[in-house]
DNA sequence: GGTATTAATGAAACAAAATTGCAAATCAGA
DNA sequence: TCTGATTTGCAATTTTGTTTCATTAATACC
């Protein structure tokens, strides 16, 4: 856990909302030259703050897709086989979020295909396959109504 | 829904893994020139197949951080209460995600807030106060195992 | 308190990237 | 095959990011 100064969180407030804000720009609205704001933000990404620089895709225009939730319950706990299963749900590009989590279930998947067929597919592969998953429900979402991967950095600031 | 071809969803298999790509570095990869490549990718900002260009900030980094997962049941399935309770949900900073799906539940969130204190005052404002939420359940992350807001662009080509 | 050391800064120079103008090439439909 | 519209590459231009360097601020150590 690094510690970032209010000029940092200010610098990552406006870059996870936009990451193509110029650096001169982020430098006037906080009061620091361009120069320095780029070496934080290098000091940033070296130091592994900002993890990654993505662009986000509007799902309805690029195709049809389905986004689904899957709640998963495992037979055992072991710590082996809850690894295992952690790298064969990380390694499959349809799962975009993973979340080991604690109660009545133990994952809990964010899953993108293009159709059920696909959805029905890829449970044989990642659920059906694998001998300690004792069940999984499915959630069909119907409408995306925020999305985003933002931390809410005033609490901190 | 807007048709792309190879190039498009080639530029965008690059730019959802990293933005920070050059352009000139994707069109040598792509086979098109750097001119071309802006060219596509302003286009794609313009009608809305790229909605963002984000950093992605590692939670552990910045500050002790707890991530929930919210499933929330409705009373009544009127359009103005979902509507409404869509609009309060959104507009939330702690709620990163917020999806409206079928069955069982109404809504799923993903809510990420610095404590479980926060996390208890922000039922109150969230789910407490409005009459038509009938019940929630809240599931505590141990783990990040995978996050990203990746579509699968495989499939599509 | 004074001094050495370290770290962070801004301004300016520099490098690299994005953007634009324009002529040529490509493509789709008659 | 012709026509019009679109897309392309190249080169010029503009903008942005990065590095250099001298200065300042902060910190630790006599």
């Amino acid at each position: 856990m690094e510690n970032l100064d209010k000029f940092d969180l200010a610098i990552l407030k406006v870059l996870q909302k936009d990451n193509l804000t110029p650096q001169r720009t982020i430098g006037e609205s906080i009061g620091l030259s361009a120069a320095a704001v780029q070496r934080r933000i290098k000091r940033m990404r070296e130091t592994g703050v900002i993890s990654a620089d993505i662009t986000v895709i509007n799902r309805e225009k690029v195709g049809r897709m389905i986004t689904l939730f899957v709640e998963v319950k495992m037979d055992s706990e072991k710590i082996e086989l809850i690894d295992q299963a952690k790298n064969s749900f990380r390694s499959a590009p349809e799962v975009q979020q993973c979340y080991y989590v604690t109660g009545e279930t133990d994952f809990v998947l964010v899953i993108v295909t293009p159709s059920m067929y696909d959805y029905e597919q890829l449970t044989r592969r990642l659920f059906f396959s694998n001998k300690n998953i004792k069940s999984f429900r499915t959630i069909v979402t119907l409408d995306i109504v925020k999305e985003g991967l933002e931390i809410p950095l005033d609490f901190i600031m």
